[in-house]
DNA sequence: TGTTCATATTTAGATATTCTAACTATTAGC
DNA sequence: GCTAATAGTTAGAATATCTAAATATGAACA
């Protein structure tokens, strides 16, 4: 196998991911929450309430981390647990409109931010990039797991421009 | 101005690039070191030996924040801290050989995991993919600072697959 | 029905990360 | 040599993270 070139394509591509993942979230910090928890708060937005589970599934978390920083974004209002009355072990964490409010204004000027990086690119370039991003989001779904399936927003919405992601 | 679509393109985009990073990190956690060592040790692997300030500006913290991670790979053997003649306020911190096995090991795990998705995409994909990476260098480049500037290894050479990223 | 095992989450306790403020040491300008 | 700027560390506090153990509910079944 691998007569396909994917992994001289993944040796260079995924650096490249990684630094412009890092390239933008150093250029928009986010204000006065922490960045787990602007993570949390960004998962939220874009899958809808989660279960205690596949909140700390999604963010790569042992579900002890994910009670803990959800615990401190009750405490400061911006998400909100409620009781799921199929399944009483089971909790719901959701978004709070203020959480929303806030959540969207660094997804925004992150959007922002990065936009003006790629309005220095050609035209050509940002063709480029978009002609890519389909392929992008079929390496998301061969990933999803059963176990954290977006519930209301799939996969495929990620193309459409509705939802926000940290 | 935005009459180019970069605020549409980054709407849609930027989404994308974060669920891809943190999809590949999610499927290869990494082993022994926490998430802020093994970002460190692939930057130094990326970069180079680095100054203390350089390493906080690229990982998006504090002084302070690089002091303490830096003490503990110390401790793990893992990194060195070398005077620098010129200035000798200064630290240079490098990986050692030991530190430099142990981010080979897992940026080559994360390689192969991630080219095992992109072998499950059409051929037509990957050449897709292929094609932005000269763009995603440029948008690097752009935000290049003199401050943090890449030492030995340039930007350019992220295309070359001769660095590894986190 | 009640016992037992599995699942969802929290609690407890430890280590790591991160910040701001203040401190030390060195360099650079005059 | 003063004085100010720069590079880094130390101190102290809040947050994040983990593993192990506890709690509570659900599911299977004799």
């Amino acid at each position: 196998m691998n007569t396909d070139g994917s992994m001289e394509l993944s040796r260079q591509l995924r650096p490249l991911l990684t630094r412009v993942y890092q390239m933008v979230r150093r250029r928009s910090p986010g204000w006065d929450v922490t960045a787990a928890q602007s993570s949390v708060l960004t998962t939220l937005l874009d899958r809808g309430p989660l279960r205690m589970g596949e909140l700390a599934a999604v963010e790569g978390v042992r579900m002890p981390t994910a009670t803990s920083v959800v615990a401190r974004l009750v405490k400061l209002g911006l998400v909100e647990r409620t009781a799921d009355p199929q399944d009483r072990r089971a909790v719901q964490v959701g978004l709070t409109a203020q959480g929303r409010i806030q959540i969207d204004a660094l997804s925004a000027e992150r959007n922002a931010n990065f936009a003006e990086l790629l309005g220095r690119l050609s035209a050509e370039e940002r063709g480029l990039l978009q002609a890519a991003m389909p392929a992008m989001a079929h390496l998301l779904s061969l990933d999803a797991d059963p176990n954290l399936a977006a519930s209301e927003n799939d996969l495929s919405t990620a193309l459409e421009g509705a939802s926000n992601h940290e």
